[in-house]
DNA sequence: ATAACAGTTGAACGGTTGTTCAATTATTTG
DNA sequence: CAAATAATTGAACAACCGTTCAACTGTTAT
Protein backbone atom coordinates (compact mmCIF):
# COMPACT_ATOMS: atom_id res chain seq x y z
CA UNK A 1 0.00 0.00 0.00
CA UNK A 2 0.92 3.24 -0.94
CA UNK A 3 2.23 6.02 1.57
CA UNK A 4 -0.58 8.53 2.36
CA UNK A 5 -0.32 11.58 0.65
CA UNK A 6 -0.15 14.23 2.74
CA UNK A 7 -2.80 17.15 2.12
CA UNK A 8 -3.45 19.05 5.48
CA UNK A 9 -1.60 22.91 4.86
CA UNK A 10 -0.45 23.50 8.51
CA UNK A 11 1.72 22.21 11.21
CA UNK A 12 0.37 20.72 14.48
CA UNK A 13 -0.10 23.12 17.16
CA UNK A 14 -0.54 20.36 19.81
CA UNK A 15 1.25 17.18 19.17
CA UNK A 16 0.68 15.35 22.34
CA UNK A 17 -2.91 15.86 21.85
CA UNK A 18 -3.66 15.11 18.40
CA UNK A 19 -0.90 11.60 19.41
CA UNK A 20 -3.58 10.20 21.84
CA UNK A 21 -6.36 10.81 19.57
CA UNK A 22 -5.31 9.38 16.54
CA UNK A 23 -4.24 6.27 18.73
CA UNK A 24 -7.76 5.90 20.03
CA UNK A 25 -9.45 7.19 16.61
CA UNK A 26 -12.26 4.28 16.04
CA UNK A 27 -11.41 2.03 12.49
CA UNK A 28 -12.79 3.75 9.22
CA UNK A 29 -16.09 1.19 9.04
CA UNK A 30 -17.41 2.26 12.50
CA UNK A 31 -17.04 5.77 11.05
CA UNK A 32 -18.98 5.33 8.05
CA UNK A 33 -21.49 3.38 9.82
CA UNK A 34 -22.52 5.48 12.13
CA UNK A 35 -22.65 8.45 9.86
CA UNK A 36 -24.78 6.20 7.65
CA UNK A 37 -26.82 5.83 10.56
CA UNK A 38 -27.18 9.22 11.31
CA UNK A 39 -27.52 9.89 7.69
CA UNK A 40 -30.46 7.75 7.35
CA UNK A 41 -32.19 10.16 9.96
CA UNK A 42 -31.44 13.46 8.29
CA UNK A 43 -34.29 13.64 6.19
CA UNK A 44 -37.63 15.40 6.79
CA UNK A 45 -39.99 12.82 4.59
CA UNK A 46 -37.91 9.93 6.49
CA UNK A 47 -38.13 11.37 10.62
CA UNK A 48 -41.75 11.74 9.72
CA UNK A 49 -41.89 7.96 8.64
CA UNK A 50 -40.02 7.48 11.80
CA UNK A 51 -42.23 9.12 14.02
CA UNK A 52 -45.29 8.25 12.80
CA UNK A 53 -44.16 4.32 12.99
CA UNK A 54 -42.87 5.29 16.76
CA UNK A 55 -46.65 6.06 17.51
CA UNK A 56 -48.03 2.76 15.75
CA UNK A 57 -47.26 0.19 13.08
CA UNK A 58 -48.56 1.37 9.26
CA UNK A 59 -48.92 0.22 6.07
CA UNK A 60 -47.60 1.85 2.94
CA UNK A 61 -51.01 3.13 1.80
CA UNK A 62 -51.42 4.70 5.16
CA UNK A 63 -47.97 6.44 5.31
CA UNK A 64 -48.98 7.95 2.10
CA UNK A 65 -52.12 8.97 2.42
CA UNK A 66 -50.90 10.54 6.24
CA UNK A 67 -47.66 12.19 4.56
CA UNK A 68 -49.50 13.02 1.36
CA UNK A 69 -46.96 11.46 -0.73
CA UNK A 70 -47.13 8.81 -3.66
CA UNK A 71 -46.50 4.99 -2.39
CA UNK A 72 -43.23 5.02 -4.46
CA UNK A 73 -42.02 7.59 -2.42
CA UNK A 74 -42.60 6.08 0.55
CA UNK A 75 -41.65 3.01 -0.46
CA UNK A 76 -38.47 4.53 -1.54
CA UNK A 77 -37.60 5.54 2.13
CA UNK A 78 -38.70 2.86 3.62
CA UNK A 79 -36.48 0.99 1.99
CA UNK A 80 -33.54 3.26 3.07
CA UNK A 81 -34.66 2.59 6.51
CA UNK A 82 -35.01 -1.04 6.13
CA UNK A 83 -31.43 -1.14 5.19
CA UNK A 84 -30.51 0.81 7.96
CA UNK A 85 -32.06 -1.16 10.45
CA UNK A 86 -34.32 1.61 11.68
CA UNK A 87 -37.75 -0.32 10.79
CA UNK A 88 -39.40 -3.64 10.62
CA UNK A 89 -41.72 -5.12 8.37
CA UNK A 90 -44.72 -7.94 8.52
CA UNK A 91 -46.84 -8.98 5.84
CA UNK A 92 -50.53 -9.57 5.80
CA UNK A 93 -51.74 -10.55 2.48
CA UNK A 94 -50.89 -7.64 0.23
CA UNK A 95 -50.56 -5.59 3.11
CA UNK A 96 -46.84 -4.80 4.53
CA UNK A 97 -47.00 -3.17 7.74
CA UNK A 98 -43.99 -1.54 8.93
CA UNK A 99 -42.71 -0.28 12.73
CA UNK A 100 -39.63 0.69 14.21
CA UNK A 101 -36.51 -2.22 14.56
CA UNK A 102 -36.39 -2.27 18.56
CA UNK A 103 -36.35 0.03 21.58
CA UNK A 104 -32.70 1.19 20.93
CA UNK A 105 -33.76 2.72 17.79
CA UNK A 106 -36.89 4.10 19.68
CA UNK A 107 -34.80 5.56 22.12
CA UNK A 108 -32.11 7.48 19.85
CA UNK A 109 -34.74 8.78 17.86
CA UNK A 110 -36.99 10.27 20.93
CA UNK A 111 -33.46 11.48 22.70
CA UNK A 112 -33.42 13.45 19.05
CA UNK A 113 -36.18 15.04 19.27
CA UNK A 114 -36.10 15.86 23.03
CA UNK A 115 -33.25 17.09 22.65
CA UNK A 116 -34.79 19.57 19.72
CA UNK A 117 -37.79 20.54 21.48
CA UNK A 118 -35.51 21.77 25.05
CA UNK A 119 -34.33 24.73 22.41
CA UNK B 1 -54.57 29.73 1.86
CA UNK B 2 -55.25 27.35 -0.74
CA UNK B 3 -56.17 23.71 -0.06
CA UNK B 4 -54.03 21.49 -0.31
CA UNK B 5 -53.81 19.59 -3.52
CA UNK B 6 -53.82 15.82 -3.15
CA UNK B 7 -50.72 14.32 -4.42
CA UNK B 8 -51.04 10.38 -2.58
CA UNK B 9 -51.89 7.92 -5.61
CA UNK B 10 -53.81 5.48 -3.16
CA UNK B 11 -56.90 5.22 -0.22
CA UNK B 12 -56.06 5.17 3.25
CA UNK B 13 -56.73 1.46 4.68
CA UNK B 14 -56.67 1.85 8.19
CA UNK B 15 -58.75 5.60 8.86
CA UNK B 16 -58.69 5.59 12.30
CA UNK B 17 -54.63 4.79 12.70
CA UNK B 18 -53.99 7.73 10.26
CA UNK B 19 -56.39 9.82 12.25
CA UNK B 20 -55.19 9.46 15.68
CA UNK B 21 -51.58 9.66 14.32
CA UNK B 22 -52.22 13.11 12.03
CA UNK B 23 -53.90 14.65 15.10
CA UNK B 24 -50.72 14.03 17.56
CA UNK B 25 -47.94 14.80 14.40
CA UNK B 26 -45.54 17.74 15.61
CA UNK B 27 -45.93 20.67 13.61
CA UNK B 28 -43.32 20.70 10.57
CA UNK B 29 -40.86 23.35 12.03
CA UNK B 30 -40.09 20.36 14.64
CA UNK B 31 -40.21 17.90 11.72
CA UNK B 32 -37.36 20.12 10.01
CA UNK B 33 -35.18 20.98 13.13
CA UNK B 34 -34.82 17.09 13.81
CA UNK B 35 -33.75 16.09 10.21
CA UNK B 36 -31.61 18.91 10.32
CA UNK B 37 -30.30 17.78 13.54
CA UNK B 38 -29.42 14.50 12.08
CA UNK B 39 -28.30 15.71 9.08
CA UNK B 40 -25.53 17.68 10.15
CA UNK B 41 -24.42 14.66 11.71
CA UNK B 42 -24.89 12.47 8.87
CA UNK B 43 -21.66 12.95 7.22
CA UNK B 44 -18.43 11.19 7.67
CA UNK B 45 -15.77 13.77 8.23
CA UNK B 46 -18.08 15.84 10.84
CA UNK B 47 -18.32 12.43 12.65
CA UNK B 48 -14.34 12.23 12.75
CA UNK B 49 -14.85 15.66 14.11
CA UNK B 50 -17.33 14.85 16.59
CA UNK B 51 -15.66 12.22 17.78
CA UNK B 52 -12.42 13.97 18.23
CA UNK B 53 -13.83 16.47 20.20
CA UNK B 54 -15.48 13.80 22.53
CA UNK B 55 -11.88 13.16 23.39
CA UNK B 56 -10.20 16.20 23.73
CA UNK B 57 -11.01 20.00 22.51
CA UNK B 58 -8.99 20.92 19.60
CA UNK B 59 -7.84 23.65 17.56
CA UNK B 60 -8.73 24.00 13.61
CA UNK B 61 -4.87 22.92 12.79
CA UNK B 62 -4.72 19.85 15.15
CA UNK B 63 -8.20 18.34 13.53
CA UNK B 64 -6.39 19.05 10.16
CA UNK B 65 -3.65 17.41 10.77
CA UNK B 66 -5.50 14.56 12.54
CA UNK B 67 -7.93 13.92 9.62
CA UNK B 68 -5.27 15.24 6.78
CA UNK B 69 -7.67 17.68 5.52
CA UNK B 70 -6.94 21.06 4.72
CA UNK B 71 -8.22 23.77 7.16
CA UNK B 72 -10.84 25.01 4.71
CA UNK B 73 -12.75 21.71 4.95
CA UNK B 74 -12.32 21.60 8.46
CA UNK B 75 -13.16 25.06 9.46
CA UNK B 76 -16.54 24.40 6.45
CA UNK B 77 -17.82 21.53 8.45
CA UNK B 78 -16.94 23.27 11.82
CA UNK B 79 -19.45 25.97 10.97
CA UNK B 80 -22.34 23.48 10.24
CA UNK B 81 -21.64 21.64 13.64
CA UNK B 82 -21.47 25.05 15.26
CA UNK B 83 -24.94 26.39 13.57
CA UNK B 84 -26.48 23.17 14.92
CA UNK B 85 -24.97 24.22 18.68
CA UNK B 86 -23.25 20.47 18.28
CA UNK B 87 -19.69 22.30 18.97
CA UNK B 88 -18.79 25.84 20.79
CA UNK B 89 -15.81 27.52 20.95
CA UNK B 90 -13.13 29.66 22.81
CA UNK B 91 -10.43 32.15 21.58
CA UNK B 92 -6.89 31.94 22.84
CA UNK B 93 -4.92 34.09 20.69
CA UNK B 94 -5.24 33.57 16.87
CA UNK B 95 -5.90 29.95 17.82
CA UNK B 96 -9.58 28.69 18.17
CA UNK B 97 -10.58 26.15 20.18
CA UNK B 98 -13.36 23.77 19.59
CA UNK B 99 -15.34 21.46 21.79
CA UNK B 100 -18.30 19.59 21.97
CA UNK B 101 -21.19 21.84 23.33
CA UNK B 102 -23.00 19.95 26.29
CA UNK B 103 -23.47 16.71 27.83
CA UNK B 104 -26.84 16.37 25.59
CA UNK B 105 -24.67 16.23 22.83
CA UNK B 106 -21.98 13.94 24.41
CA UNK B 107 -24.76 11.58 25.20
CA UNK B 108 -27.03 11.04 21.35
CA UNK B 109 -23.44 11.11 19.72
CA UNK B 110 -22.16 8.28 22.36
CA UNK B 111 -25.78 6.68 22.25
CA UNK B 112 -25.59 6.22 18.31
CA UNK B 113 -22.03 4.65 18.56
CA UNK B 114 -22.91 2.29 20.88
CA UNK B 115 -25.85 1.28 18.58
CA UNK B 116 -23.34 0.64 15.70
CA UNK B 117 -21.09 -1.19 18.12
CA UNK B 118 -23.61 -3.46 19.05
CA UNK B 119 -24.10 -4.79 15.51
C1' DA C 1 5.07 48.37 9.51
C1' DT C 2 5.44 43.98 7.60
C1' DA C 3 5.89 39.14 7.62
C1' DA C 4 3.95 34.90 9.25
C1' DC C 5 0.33 32.14 10.52
C1' DA C 6 -4.56 30.53 12.41
C1' DG C 7 -8.77 30.71 10.74
C1' DT C 8 -12.77 32.10 7.77
C1' DT C 9 -15.34 32.87 3.57
C1' DG C 10 -17.50 32.59 -1.23
C1' DA C 11 -17.63 30.58 -5.70
C1' DA C 12 -17.39 26.60 -8.38
C1' DC C 13 -17.09 21.73 -9.52
C1' DG C 14 -18.50 16.98 -9.12
C1' DG C 15 -20.86 13.57 -6.70
C1' DT C 16 -24.89 12.33 -3.93
C1' DT C 17 -29.76 11.99 -3.12
C1' DG C 18 -35.12 12.56 -3.04
C1' DT C 19 -39.01 12.50 -5.94
C1' DT C 20 -41.39 11.36 -10.14
C1' DC C 21 -42.81 8.34 -13.71
C1' DA C 22 -43.58 4.05 -15.81
C1' DA C 23 -43.26 -0.65 -15.52
C1' DT C 24 -43.39 -4.78 -12.70
C1' DT C 25 -44.38 -8.25 -8.88
C1' DA C 26 -47.46 -10.42 -5.77
C1' DT C 27 -51.74 -11.26 -3.61
C1' DT C 28 -56.73 -11.21 -3.43
C1' DT C 29 -61.32 -11.31 -5.45
C1' DG C 30 -64.92 -11.82 -9.07
C1' DC D 1 -58.22 -16.72 -15.65
C1' DA D 2 -58.63 -11.72 -15.43
C1' DA D 3 -59.17 -7.46 -12.94
C1' DA D 4 -57.90 -4.79 -9.06
C1' DT D 5 -54.85 -3.24 -5.72
C1' DA D 6 -50.61 -3.05 -2.32
C1' DA D 7 -46.08 -2.58 -2.90
C1' DT D 8 -41.55 -2.53 -5.18
C1' DT D 9 -38.15 -1.24 -8.58
C1' DG D 10 -35.05 1.29 -11.98
C1' DA D 11 -34.10 5.26 -14.66
C1' DA D 12 -33.96 10.11 -14.97
C1' DC D 13 -34.01 14.78 -13.41
C1' DA D 14 -33.31 18.54 -10.31
C1' DA D 15 -31.75 20.08 -5.97
C1' DC D 16 -28.45 19.65 -2.47
C1' DC D 17 -23.84 19.12 -0.39
C1' DG D 18 -18.62 18.45 0.57
C1' DT D 19 -14.24 19.68 -1.00
C1' DT D 20 -11.11 22.62 -3.38
C1' DC D 21 -9.14 26.93 -4.52
C1' DA D 22 -8.10 31.62 -3.95
C1' DA D 23 -8.75 35.56 -1.45
C1' DC D 24 -9.41 37.52 2.84
C1' DT D 25 -9.47 38.79 8.26
C1' DG D 26 -7.31 39.07 12.57
C1' DT D 27 -3.58 38.28 15.78
C1' DT D 28 1.33 37.75 16.98
C1' DA D 29 6.18 38.63 16.49
C1' DT D 30 10.26 40.81 14.45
Amino acid sequence: MAKEEIICDCEVIHGDVVEEVKRKMPIEDVIFDLSDFFKVLGDSTRVKIMWALDQSEMCVCDLAVLLNMTKSAISHQLRSLKQANLVKFRKEGKVVFYSLSDDHVKDIFEKGLEHIREK
